[in-house]
DNA sequence: CAAATATATAACTTGACAGTTATATAACTA
DNA sequence: TAGTTATATAACTGTCAAGTTATATATTTG
């Protein structure tokens, strides 16, 4: 099965998705706007309906996709133990050490023989 | 070139950067957690380097590996995007849609047949 | 210096997945 | 009903990346 973080590392699916947040498509719409075939885009479709990241909604011929989003709160969740240390940076061993290795980049100069 | 996206898709280099979170690790340690062989800890840590995801500090023969989860914030910048949608739920096209579609699968039992 | 330790790189194999074309299914229309 | 439109599924192909084993490189130690 596919995690989410498999869901959307896909850009066909990054875009699909980018669009139907702006409102609902129908398949021929995200077809004319990505540039793979029409069976490559309802194969990604139904990737998408598996993770629970789009619903259909059948009109007449039609299908129309509409985004549901919350899946997306998973990656959130992952981001979320990371956020903190990049936002706060200053009193972190990482930064300290990118530091220490600055300075002996500078110093390696005269080793080179 | 791999995109972020790319990078924490694979559940390796998510364990990795998890590892790397708690504390700075040299390679040996990392392989001792992850059920891979040495060559392939190598080769994932050389792919999150290349993404600037971490950092490497020589220290004698060994390497030392620290987290510089900064690019991170690039997905979070694509997520920031959704956040709002599936944190507020109700006055959304996408769950009025899925309400219908779930009175419609009750409907269905009938046809059963 | 030779042996041992720590890590990286090279070459290779394999599996998965994105895209393709061809075809099936279903709904509308003349 | 026959034809057309809209979408999905099946079968296939090629590419790519994750892992492997073997080897190279670099550092420490006796």
């Amino acid at each position: 099965m596919m995690t989410i973080f498999d869901v959307i590392a896909d850009p066909t699916r990054r875009i699909i998705l980018d669009l139907l947040r702006d409102r609902p498509r129908i398949v021929s719409e995200l077809v004319a706007e990505l540039e793979i075939s029409q069976p490559g885009v309802s194969k990604q479709l139904r990737i998408l309906r598996e993770a629970d990241l789009v619903t259909v909604q059948q009109e007449g011929r039609k299908r129309l996709y509409v985004l549901t989003p919350k899946p997306l709160s998973e990656l959130d969740q992952w981001l979320a133990n990371y956020r903190q240390l990049w936002e706060d940076r200053y009193d972190r061993l990482d930064v300290y050490l990118e530091e220490i290795k600055q300075s002996e980049k500078e110093d390696s100069n005269d080793n080179t023989e």
